[in-house]
DNA sequence: CGGGATCCTACTCGATACTG
DNA sequence: CAGTATCGAGTAGGATCCCG
């Protein structure tokens, strides 16, 4: 590596850093946003983290979420091999769903951003409530 | 408190937790998709991370994003309070954006999420890849 | 019980043109 | 330069009905 790249730049913020995020983390965070930015995939993962749910027990850990997007969400994340789906061939039949090992890795940094939302969604509200009453 | 509060059930996932994410995490990660769960609020508080950026400057940094996204995306961090906008009345104007204090909370548990996707990704692709394969 | 198929609505987002 | 305004396509997502 020639000398020169070990200089760095006394801008930060000035002409270089057209890859900053996109080559890595932009692409890294658009990709994610794809697949679990969506209403419901971060909800199911973070229901299933505590263990195997069957199908009619995810949707009434998640209020509000329709059978169809349900469906599609989870037939999303077993796709992406975030969530494995069983089927236990009985009368009536039986499928359960749980987090894969890749899966599971996706929960901590969730909580991380589910423990930031607690956190700081009072001071959001509180921001929007106010931007809302000086601009009417 | 009653003493009959601090026994842990021994059944981790049958009847009890129907409150286990909807009243704290589960609000919390709806709401929080709400707010940045967009095509491109987490693309610009990522770029903001490194300084301050006025707005031609970030819209060259986040390709793709068009006038009106990135107007109608840093107006909403705006009202959230996660990004300052400060107007110099100059001409031709500028205007230039930065993380408040609680924007740049969020940097952290964002990086996390992209750090997960950097290395997770290509798992999920191959393993995409490979249930179409299979499922035709 | 666990979906699939269909219809329908609302909203997101992009393209384009115009403004101060 | 930094927006605003308007239009239109695409799609996410809810409601409903049906099936194995």
């Amino acid at each position: 590596m020639p000398d020169t790249a070990e200089i760095e730049p006394p801008t930060p913020l000035t002409g270089y850093e057209d890859r900053c995020l996109q080559t890595d983390e932009g692409r890294a965070i658009r990709d994610l946003m794809d697949r679990v930015g969506d209403k419901w995939s971060l909800l199911i993962i973070s229901t299933l983290r505590a263990g195997t749910l069957r199908f009619s027990e995810l949707q009434r850990h998640i209020p509000g979420v329709s059978q169809r997007m349900l469906t599609l969400t989870l037939k999303h994340l077993a796709r992406d091999g975030l969530v494995s789906r069983t089927v236990h061939p009985e009368v009536p039949p039986r499928v359960e769903y749980s987090l894969t090992p890749t899966g599971r890795t996706l929960i901590d940094p969730a909580e991380a951003l589910a423990a930031w939302a607690v956190a700081h969604l009072p001071a959001i509200k509180a921001a929007r409530a106010e931007f809302d009453a000086a601009a009417g």
